[in-house]
DNA sequence: TAGGCCATCTGGTCCT
DNA sequence: AGGACCAGATGGCCTA
């Protein structure tokens, strides 16, 4: 575990007065609240679990430390960038090939998994929700 | 020691 | 009402 605030700890307790509540509903509210911290946190650490599978595809060329979320983020914009590229050459300078290109269902969102190398993990459906939103991101630009 | 990065808490907003 | 998501605040850890 990382820091705490001080005065606000996960009991919240001390954030609120509990003079100006009846003992009941502070005791509800601060109930709630702890269980919305235990949300966050688990939301929180399926965010950074989706950021390790990101860092996983995304290249690192031979950097031993690991990317941050910010360079984890511009390595893969980059990185579709450059694959999306690479794509848009093949299919135009080898037209006979474009059976090879096609069997590339890999470019689906449905099949991240095997680009990916595993069928399933943790936070899978945050980062294809993340794709899904890239995509609609470039048709709208 | 300053600056970068991160985890956590918290209150607000939106949605179901 | 309660959950999901978000942004701001705060403090700890690490590195140059």
């Amino acid at each position: 575990m990382k820091s705490r605030r001080s005065s606000c700890s996960d009991s919240g307790s001390e954030c609120s007065e509990p003079d100006s509540k009846s003992p009941q509903k502070f005791e509800t509210s601060t109930r709630r609240r702890m269980a919305a911290n235990a949300r966050e946190r688990k939301r929180m650490q399926g965010l950074n679990t989706a950021f390790d599978c990101l860092r996983k595809v995304v290249p690192q060329w031979g950097q031993d430390k690991k990317l941050s979320k910010y360079e984890t983020l511009q390595m893969a914009l980059s990185y579709i960038m450059a694959l999306n590229r690479i794509l848009t050459e093949a299919q135009r300078h080898s037209a006979p090939h474009r059976q090879w290109i096609d069997s590339f269902d890999c470019a689906q969102p449905d099949a991240y998994s095997c680009l990916m190398g595993y069928d399933s993990v943790p936070g899978q459906e945050y980062i294809h929700s993340s794709f899904y939103h890239l995509e609609e991101h470039q048709l709208h630009a």
